[in-house]
Formats: C-alpha cells, structure tokens, sequence
DNA sequence: GCGGATCAC
DNA sequence: TATGGTGATCCGC
C-alpha cells in the first residue's frame, strides 16, 4: 500500500523481487495481493523481507508448498526457454517484426482518445470497512475478514504484512492478536448498492467492476456542472464518505487502464489523476512497474523481467521480440501498456454475456468413492441452484478437481441437450469422475467442482435493461399444458415424452435461429422460452445413485437421493452410470451472437471481469 | 473443441 | 493441522 507522502507513479522496483531461484519461490508464496501492491516504502519493504521469511517457514514441507515449488520451477524453466529463443531470434534480421511492430504502434496512436474523463472507484478495504461500522472498536486493532483464506484486511492488520488472499494461518502466525470475522456478504451488497446510487448521480451509466469496484465516465457530470475532473471525483468521494460512511479512493485518465492504476496511487481516501495528455501519460507509462497493470500477474512480471522489461517504457526496446516471445496478443497488450492506451467504452455491466455459470468446493482430503459421489451430488444441487437464478442451461458441462497435491484438472462434455437440473448435471458429470477414478489410481481429492458454459437462456418475458419489452413466445403456452399433463399423471408415456423433447428440440433450434438474428449490442440476454423441462421429465425422476425411479418432487427427490448415497449403493450406480450410453444426439453447433469487440482498446485481453447481482 | 494456465477480486 | 470461490481469456494441441 502506497502512503500519501509517496511519490505518485514513481514507484521504484520493490527489493521483495526476486533474485535466485529460493528468492523466486519466497516471491510466488507472497501471493498476489503483497507482490501486485507493491511495498513502496523502505519500512515496508523491510517488514516484507521478514513476511516472506514467516511465509516461507510457515508452509515449507506442506503439500501446497511442494505444488508451489513445482509451479515455480516449471516458470524458470519455461523462463529458460524464452531466453534461449531471445538469444536465437537475435541472431536473425528483425527488421520486418520491427517494421511490423511500429507499424501497429503507429496505428494504436491513431486511435487515441483524449476527450473522456474516466475514473475508477474503488473501496478501502471494503469489507473490513463495513464490519468496523458495526464495530467501530475493531478500527485501531488487527482484523480480517474471512475463514481459511482472509478477503480483506483493515490498514492495522496491513502493517503486520497481512494481505488479502493469505491463508489465516499464517496471518496468525504475523499476528497472532488477529481478529477474524467471518464474511456477511448480504451486508457488504447492501452497502455497495448505496454507493452505487450516489455513483449513479455522477454517471448513470457506471460500470459495476466488482461489488467494490467501479468505473464510471464522468465527461457529461464535468461540463453539466462547470468542474474539472478532479473537482467532481472530490465532491463524490466526499459524497460517498458523508452518507455511507465508507472511504473510497479514485483515479482519473483518459481511459479505463490508467484510471485503474491510478486509484491504487494515494490509497485509502484519496485519489490521483493523470491528465490527459500525450505527453503526461507516456511520462507516466515510462517508470509505471508492468506489474501495476491490470492483466499482468505474477508469471508474466517474472517473464517480462526475464527479457529486460520491468517498466512500461521497456517495452518499447523490446517491440520487435514480443510476438514471438508471447503471442500476438500479449504483444498487442503490452502495445497499450507503452502507449498508456486504453478502453474509453463504459457501459453497465448488465449489457455484457455471461458465458458460464459455475460451483466449486474445498473439503478434507478424500478418496471414498461414495463420499467423493456424495460431494459431487452436491454440486450438482448447487448448480442447480445458480442456474435457476440467474435463468440458464448449459449445453456444456465440466466437471473440475483438485487432487491432494494440488494439481488441478478438469474434465468436459457436451450432453445431448441444454442441462440445468441437479441429477442430470449429475448423471453428465459421474462418468467423467468415474473415468478420473479409472486412470489416477487412489485418487484422492481436495475440491470437486461442476461448470456450465455455452449457456442457453431461459429467462422469461419481461423488461430489459433499456426498458424494452421482450416477447414470450407462443409456444409457452404448449409447454405449460405438457408440464400440467405431466404433473397430473404419473404414469410414464414415453411417446408423449418423446413427442415432447422432440417439441423441445425444435424449439432450441428456432431459439438458435432467433438469436443470431438479435442484436446482441442491444439485448443483453435473448429470452427464449417458458422453463419447459418438465415436458421432457416424466413425474418421476431415476434416481442418479440407485437408478431406481421416485417422486418428481424436489424435496422428496433429494431427500432420497442423500439416503441413497448413506446406504452405499455406489458401485452399482457406477456401473450403471459407466453402461449407460449418453445420447449420441450432437447439439446445434451454432453459437450465440458473441457482442463484437475490436480487441484493440480492451482494457485487459486476458479478461473482462463482471459482476452479476 | 478440450485441457491447462493465468489473472482478477 | 492448515492455503477460497467465481468468472474470464489465451495458448497449444
């Protein structure tokens, strides 16, 4: 955390970097909250050096150490690698990557954009700052939020080289007095929607980054109200502070990219501004560390460090390597970084796609085959869940784990049709756990998790985000009555249930067509159609663990299933889920309408961050 | 299209 | 004793 006396953008490179390859691994246990923030005064750099040491001891031997080892000496050696392909590639005439490279650099400058004012607001230790509320005692001692991995800290418990992101463990052993508070997330959200109505005044159509986070263009606010820019982000700030109580701190540029670094500068309350002006910016891209950007992680620091390039302004003498070395797009991305370009576009978050809809959890190391088919039921129900809730079915589902050493891997499949309902995610996902089972004998897990993507709406009729009214569809009324004929008879007709899914067919096909005639710009998420599921259900559900069939009931259905899996049925219901042939029907290959992006003024390539509610 | 890896918060 | 959950993107194959 930078302190206000601090020279604004001028951070020098932290002396926590690393320097061999024990001082590599020290680096990486750091976690990114430590190394991304930097330790920008000679004090804090001190307590850094005695904070690596404690991590460093605190982990050694432990399996997540052993992984981060692994992890860290796989970067050297690919770090050797790109060395070595420096070394030959400059042996070879350049001058056509370098003509290549000018010339996009030259084309980026011409799109330029000096005329917004954007900012980027984001909260002082945020929850800890919404706890300290309730309990303003907590405000000159030690305290965190979170169990196992802390998600915030207060500036008191930062001094001692807590961080967010750090195992509690070893927060304690920092600081032993530490208090730790478990996360109400329900309260942060309530607090986050007042800000966002004072935000709302300056700029209706902010962007949510994050529940503490934001962008907003305040262009229009500044000329309405005859200020400048950083007399508006004032008035906000003090705004914000006045009526809810919590400190934010802002940075203002020309684009998204910069704003963001600059909120960072005066941290907490205050706020920084680059103006904006060719000059001004490159001067401050010069000496701004690559690792302030957004989209620059640990790896990549170490991979550009590993060139020569630790600064912005180092990129350029680099132009020529950088496609070759990294790929196109992060050279294009380091492109913008050099020339302190960057996204001017703001719009509100419910304007963009969601692409995937996902659950995960950790748990005690286990290798009980019917524990691990208990956990993935589980999931399978809580997918359910957020699928309901935010109005989707995946027609690709993925199954994640993490094995005991850590190691991470993830296995996908595409049923035969859109999915959402707890014992089909289940009954898609089994056989790829199973197949895990099969090839890592003992396999033994430490989190399991279930993920949609190439998600289909479901949403229903209504009004969207610019209050245009969207259109049910006629067919809704034909599902309905299939869901009431469902309902009222319990024996299973499989030709109407085969007349039904083939309706259901039909209709994803012509949801498909419609969609792709939609502007995606405009509508942020194409309602296709009444929840029809039950027309492709009989009323009673086969019970994912024993097969048997049972009442279409949620409650009832669940409840069996939880017993079923206490009375170790499993290894039937691993055979019978192994034989049992998913059905070859391929789905509609055709995708959504993706929103256009030119990929040129990105803010980050690697990610566009949302923030659903 | 899949799986691994990286990144942000 | 012990190191999270959700979502996105890029790369190599």
């Amino acid at each position: 955390m930078q302190s206000s006396g601090d020279t604004p953008g001028k951070d020098v490179k932290s002396d926590l970097a690393p320097t061999d390859d024990f001082e590599t691994l020290k680096y990486q246990l750091l976690g990114p909250s430590l190394t991304k923030a930097g330790q920008d005064s000679v004090d804090q750099q001190k307590v850094g050096l005695v904070v690596s040491e404690v991590i460093y001891n605190a982990s050694k031997g432990s399996k997540f150490f052993n992984h981060e080892q692994d992890r860290d000496r796989n970067l050297t050696l690919k770090i050797e690698r790109i060395l070595k392909q420096k070394a030959r590639l400059e042996t070879l005439d350049l001058s056509h990557d370098l003509r290549r490279a000018d010339e996009y650099l030259a084309e980026l400058e011409l799109s330029r954009d000096l005329s917004q004012h954007i900012i980027h607001v984001d909260c002082d230790a945020f929850f800890a700052a919404v706890e300290e509320l309730d309990r303003p005692e907590l405000k000159t001692v030690p305290m965190a939020v979170g169990k196992g991995v802390l998600t915030t800290c207060n500036y008191v418990a930062r001094k001692f080289g807590i961080r967010s992101g750090m195992a509690s463990f070893v927060a304690k052993k920092l600081c032993p007095q530490l208090v730790l508070l478990p996360q109400n997330y329900e309260k942060y959200t309530e607090k986050a929607k007042e800000m966002r109505t004072i935000m709302a005044e300056y700029d209706p159509l902010f962007e949510s980054a994050s529940i503490d986070e934001a962008y907003l263009n305040i262009t229009a606010y500044c000329d309405e109200n005859q200020l400048n820019p950083e007399e508006a982000v004032q008035r906000m700030r003090a705004e914000i502070l006045e009526t809810t109580q919590v400190s934010v701190s802002a940075g203002i540029a020309a684009n998204a990219k910069i704003a963001k670094i600059c909120s960072n500068i005066n941290k907490p309350n205050g706020q920084f501004r680059v103006p904006n002006e060719r000059t001004a910016i490159m001067e401050f891209m010069r000496e701004l560390p690559v690792r302030k950007v957004n989209g620059v992680g640990r790896v990549f620091e170490r991979e550009l460090e590993s060139i020569g390039v630790k600064k912005c302004g180092e990129i350029f003498p680099q132009r020529a390597l950088l496609t070759k070395l990294f790929g196109e797009k992060a050279f294009q991305f380091l492109a913008q970084c050099y020339l302190g370009l960057g996204r001017t576009k703001i719009e509100p978050v419910e304007t963009h796609e969601r692409k995937s809809v996902s659950t995960e959890t950790t748990f005690h190391e286990l290798g009980d085959k019917e524990a691990l088919r208990a956990k993935l039921w589980w999931a399978a129900q809580e997918l359910e869940k957020d699928l309901a809730r935010t109005q989707f079915k995946g027609r690709t589902l993925a199954l994640k784990v993490k094995l005991h050493t850590f190691e991470v891997l993830t296995r996908q499949t595409a049923p035969s049709r859109a999915v959402s309902r707890a014992q089909d995610l289940y009954s898609f996902a089994l056989p790829m756990l199973a197949k895990l089972e099969k090839d890592i004998p003992g396999l033994e897990l430490r989190l399991l998790g279930l993920r949609c993507s190439n998600l289909v709406s479901t949403q229903k009729a209504g009004i969207n985000f610019f209050g245009a009214i969207t259109n049910p569809k006629p067919e809704t009324k034909v599902t309905d009555e299939a869901t009431v004929n469902a309902e009222s008879n319990h024996e299973i007709d499989a030709e109407e249930a085969f007349e039904a899914a083939a309706r259901q067919e039909a209709q994803e096909e012509m949801n498909d067509l419609e969609q792709l005639s939609q502007d995606a710009s405009l509508v942020p998420t194409t309602p296709q159609r009444e929840e029809s599921v039950a027309t492709e259900d009989p009323p009673l559900w086969d019970c994912p663990i024993c097969g048997r069939p049972q009442s279409a009931d949620d409650r009832t259905f669940n409840e069996h299933v939880d017993f079923c899996l206490s009375k170790r049925t499993i290894r039937e219901a691993v055979q019978a889920t192994e034989e049992t042939e998913v059905a070859p029907n391929p789905p509609p290959t055709r995708k959504r309408k993706v929103p256009s992006q030119s990929g040129a003024l990105e803010d980050d390539p690697k990610q566009k961050r949302l923030f659903f509610q």
